[in-house]
DNA sequence: ATGAAAGCGCTAACAT
DNA sequence: ATGTTAGCGCTTTCAT
């Protein structure tokens, strides 16, 4: 076992490996960066030193000289959502394709620690930053002054008043997709159980709702329109206050993500309410729980993979750029997966 | 909005601020890091030049100086699994209180995927790292040769052969109460739904459930042992096999995690097998989502802080001293959460 | 109290 | 093809 001396954790330094190998530290150092020419007989010599003492190299000090360090920084809102890890999940297999790794941080649904968080992550000098803000507007600040130091992509939520690129679902187009689905199965009225309106999912998801249901003539009663947070114990909440109102619930519940959805459905259980029979409901997102309800939900599919390849590559593109360029906002139209919370069969 | 220069993505350094503040670079770091001594004057006139220019440290700059980051690693072995997830939050806000930051890594259940994270948190200094290996062997080496390196402590898992400090749950006395109230509930017989035995969650798990089943008298069949991976699907299978069997399932099916258990629940109501009328079932870690279950699941209750907290302390004192000390092993009891997956009610 | 200067480990001109 | 050397931005002796 190896002894811990000095501040340096007691690592082997490319000039120990020099002088073991009998070389300058710069043939160390193109042997070990594989980078300029070098002939065989010295790449095997201190190959063989560097292997022998055990050398690791210091991406510190790589970084410094470099000023870039192959690493990513990514916020989500909140790690314990699992549509955001599953999505983390996505970049960090995109970004293994370009040999680079993830600093991932929560950001606590809080704009505070988000802001934190934002610029401890350029203080280390990543090469760029993939954020889903967790607030409309509050994030604003910190996101755009991070932008403006390197290349920074939004995912998934967009803040206002800023300037960058953005990779998303077309939320307006799922909640037509949404609201079609359930119109075609005999909705004639509907709820939205949502967040409050503190980031772009939950008002272009609202949005969208409010359009087609208008569109298509379905009643949608202002104290329908419950915002909270994307939490299971809100989507229980909801329906409880849906329940308790004379007339009692719509035809059926959108939510603004899955996990509202399965509060919802779990709460329809205990107030007794059948889903679909009664009341339909859908979800958002298409978390690996959401074909885990009872009854399995319905619920709109982000293509994550997809979502993630296009901010990796973004991110590459604004690395390799000396000018910022024009901001792209790449908004990819989901798929409704139909399970068991709705009343299958369309119009057909 | 500020311009991108050079490879320095045209950060503002200490001799910039030093140069508009008329001072020495020493001052100006004096002043910034809070440490030395510096009259009010220079103080305030330094703090205004930082101010006006929008200083900010560069961190790869002083933790090459300092080889101290500040930065914890954490490795998990899949950061989908929502027990990995909430305990990565509670390891987050323990080191909060420190003044730390997670660099969260994913292991991808794969023990080569984790060598390379663990190293390449190594080569970035961080100054300590928290694992929860993914694998019961192979993970061995690799955990060790980082710990020769640099603080290191497990969590929750364990790898054989290693010398490090340990937090997790004592896993033979929750699968004592699991068993208990099982056997309290009137099961006779029961199975045991977990992962290969590739880690030590695994291992225990099931030994403390054979064990406990023995003194108890209750039948357990070799055919009952049900060993593949910690997920959703492999519980629906495993309740597919046990169904299949002559003579049916046994009385309770004790899972090894939460998913599994949420695998067999459902699967039970698809084979229409009444849990917990005609089986009882159990899951193992109180994830957010065992509550959601239909039923709702009787599980294991881990005190994720108190792990955090312990996993914290361990590594802050190991930083502290030269020499490595002796190895601390904490295993803390965990609660039994009863719900409906399980007949309540136990001897008195 | 302040400044000059060395150096953390590495890489890239620039020599040879 | 290989070596010499000058820094990347910061902190910290050591002088003054």
């Amino acid at each position: 076992m190896q002894q811990r001396r000095g501040g340096n954790g007691g690592r082997v330094t490319i000039s120990e490996v020099a002088e073991r190998a009998g070389v300058s530290t710069a043939t160390v150092s193109r042997v070990l960066s594989g980078r300029g020419q070098v002939s065989a007989e010295m790449r095997r010599r201190v190959q063989h030193a560097a292997d022998a003492l055990g050398y690791q190299v210091n991406s510190i000090a790589r970084a410094l000289r470099n000023s870039r360090t192959d690493t990513v920084g990514m916020v989500v809102p909140s790690i314990t959502n699992p549509f955001f890890t599953s999505l983390v999940e996505s970049v960090e297999h995109a970004l293994g394709r370009d040999g680079k790794e993830l600093f991932l941080c929560d950001a606590q649904s809080d704009p505070r620690v988000e802001a934190r968080r934002l610029a401890s992550l350029a203080a280390r000098n990543v090469d760029g930053i993939i954020v889903s803000p967790s607030h409309g507007t509050e994030s604003g600040p910190a996101v755009q002054e991070t932008a403006d130091r390197l290349p920074l992509v939004q995912l998934d939520r967009f803040v206002g008043g800023t300037d960058t690129d953005w990779v998303g679902v077309d939320d307006i187009a799922a909640m037509r997709q949404v609201i079609d689905h359930l119109h075609a199965g005999g909705a004639r009225s509907a709820a939205f159980a949502g967040s409050r309106l503190t980031n772009s999912s939950s008002e272009q998801r609202l949005e969208g709702f409010r359009r087609r249901a208008a569109d298509l003539g379905m009643a949608v009663r202002d104290e329908w329109i419950l915002l909270g947070d994307y939490s299971v114990e809100w989507g229980e909440a909801a329906v409880a206050a849906l329940a308790a109102a004379p007339g009692g619930p719509p035809d059926a519940i959108v939510c603004a993500d899955d996990l509202i959805a399965l509060g919802v459905t779990r709460a329809c259980r205990a107030h007794r309410i059948d889903v679909p029979g009664r009341v339909q409901v859908t979800g958002f997102d298409n978390i690996e729980f959401a074909r885990l309800g009872e009854p399995a939900l319905t619920t709109v599919d982000q293509p994550r993979d997809r979502i993630a390849a296009e901010a990796v590559r973004l991110l590459a593109a604004a690395a390799g750029d000396a000018a910022p360029g024009p901001r792209a906002h790449i908004a990819l139209v989901p798929r409704l997966v139909v399970r068991d919370s709705t009343r299958a069969g369309g119009p057909e």
